[in-house]
DNA sequence: CAAACAAGTGTAAATTTAACACTTTAAGAA
DNA sequence: TTCTTAAAGTGTTAAATTTACACTTGTTTG
C-alpha cells in the first residue's frame, strides 16, 4: 500500500460500550470497576484499544463479547469523543457504542471477572473521564430510536407478554402508559404473534406470550409503513 | 503527562465536513475536485488530518473555515468512519460531520483557491472513498433533525418570507406542502416574528419577511414544548 | 385598466390520541 | 367448595390533530 499523509499526526483510538439490559421493571447499566490505572478503582463502561487489524464496529464487537460472552446483539455506534484531556492517561479518541442485551443470557462469571455489575439506569455511580455523558446520549438515543424503530424486543426474550413488553417501554421512556392504550397500539402494527403458550410467573391469570415477527416487519417496512410508539 | 497505554496502536484521525447550502428550491452540497493524491482529481467532501493541539469539534471547525472563510455555524458531528480499507492511501479513522450555512455569505474566490463546487443534492457527482455514504447520513439526520429543531434557520438569511422557508422545508423532506397548513403550522409555534418589510423579489404583491425569534424559543423549550415539523 | 402572478386566508371531514372502568381467569386461602 | 386476590384482558367516547380543498388580495406590467 502505498503511504500518502505521513506528516500528520496518529492517536489512540479507543471504543467504549454502553451495555443496555432490561430486569424487572428497570433498564440496567452494565458497568466495570477498573482493577487498572488510571482511574483505578473507579467504575466505567467497558472500553477497550483500537487494533490495526480491525474496523472500528469490530474493535466494539470484540469488547462486548470479551465482557458479556455475545455476539449477534445489537450495538450501534453513538458518537466519537475527542477532547484533548478526556483520557487524563493519555490523549484517546474513543468511541462510544452502545448495545442492548437480553439480561437473562448474561453470564454472571463474567461479570465476576471484570468487576462487573447491573446498575439501574435511575441510580448508578459517576463514571470515569466523559463516560456519564456518554451513558446521557445512550439513553436519549435508546429513546429516540425505541420510538421509531421496533428495538425494544432486543432487550426482552424471544418471548415475551404485553404487560412485559409495556413495562420495559415505561422504563425506556420513563412515563407510564395505559394499558389499552398500549396494547392497542402495538398490536396494531401487526407485528406480533401471539403464541398458544402463557406465562403463569407474574400472574395467577397468566398471560399470553407474543413474539416479534422480524419478516413481517420486514414486509411491512418495504410498503412503507413506519413503526411508531407513541402512546 | 503520565504515559499508559503505550503498547497500543496508533492511527491518524481525520475529519470530513458535508456542507449543506439551499439555493432557490433545492438542498446543495459543497464538494471539493481534490488536487492531491490518493484520488487526485475525483470529487469529495473538504476534509483534513486532525492535529494534537485540537479537540475533534475544533478539526472540524478549522476544516469548514478553511473552505468556507466561515465560523460560528451549525456543525454537529455525524459518526466516525473506521473501516480499515476506507481510505486507500493508508489506515484513517475519519469523523464527518455536517454543517448547515447560509449559502449567500458564502465566498466564491475560496470556491476557486480549493477546486469546491456546489451541487444540488439530487445531482451530484460520484464521490471518494466512503464520502458517499456519508452525505447519505448527513442528509436522513438533517431530514430528522429538521423534523424535530429549529435548525432549518441556519440554512436561509435571517430575513425570510413564509413561502421561502415552505420551500426549504420541501427542499429538505423532498416532499411538497399545502402552503395554507404549512403556515399553520409553522406560525403555531410563535418562535417567527413577522417584519413590516416585505420582500418584492419573488412577486409583485410581496411577501412579508419574518425572523426566528430564537430567545422565544429557549423560552418554550424549558416550558416544555417541542417543535415538531410535521404536515 | 386589464392581465398575470404569487401571497394570503378558513372550514369541514377524517384520523388519531387520550381518557376512562369493568370482567375474566386461576391460584391459594379459608 | 367457595371466597379472595391479583393481574390480564377488553370498548367506547370526547378531544385534538391532521388533511383536503378554492377563492381573494395586492401589485406590477403591458
Amino acid at each position: 500500500m502505498a503511504k500518502y499523509y505521513i506528516e500528520y499526526d496518529k492517536f489512540l483510538v479507543a471504543v467504549d460500550c454502553i451495555i443496555f439490559g432490561f430486569k424487572g421493571k428497570e433498564l440496567n447499566l452494565l458497568l466495570i470497576k477498573r482493577n487498572f490505572p488510571p482511574a483505578q478503582g473507579e467504575w466505567s463502561v467497558m472500553g477497550g484499544f483500537l487494533e490495526r487489524v480491525e474496523s472500528i464496529d469490530d474493535a466494539a464487537k470484540r469488547v462486548l463479547k470479551e465482557l458479556t460472552g455475545m455476539s449477534n446483539v445489537y450495538l450501534e455506534q453513538l458518537q466519537g469523543y475527542g477532547e484533548i484531556e478526556r483520557d487524563p492517561g493519555q490523549r484517546v479518541i474513543s468511541f462510544a457504542y452502545y448495545a442492548l442485551i437480553k439480561i437473562d443470557d448474561y453470564d454472571e462469571e463474567l461479570a465476576e471477572k471484570y468487576n462487573a455489575k447491573w446498575f439501574p439506569i435511575n441510580d448508578f455511580p459517576k463514571l470515569i473521564f466523559d463516560h456519564n455523558s456518554m451513558v446521557d446520549k445512550a439513553l436519549k438515543r435508546l429513546q429516540r430510536k425505541a420510538q421509531n424503530q421496533p428495538i425494544g424486543f432486543e432487550l426482552i426474550p424471544q418471548k415475551f407478554t404485553i404487560p412485559q413488553l409495556q413495562r420495559l417501554y415505561e422504563a425506556i421512556f420513563r412515563k407510564e402508559f395505559d394499558k389499552r392504550n398500549f396494547r392497542k397500539k402495538i398490536l396494531s402494527f401487526h407485528v406480533l404473534k401471539k403464541l398458544e403458550e402463557k406465562d403463569k410467573e407474574s400472574s395467577k391469570k397468566g398471560a399470553f406470550y407474543y413474539q416479534f415477527d422480524q419478516k413481517e416487519y420486514n414486509r411491512l417496512l418495504k410498503s412503507g409503513y413506519n413503526f411508531e410508539v407513541n402512546i
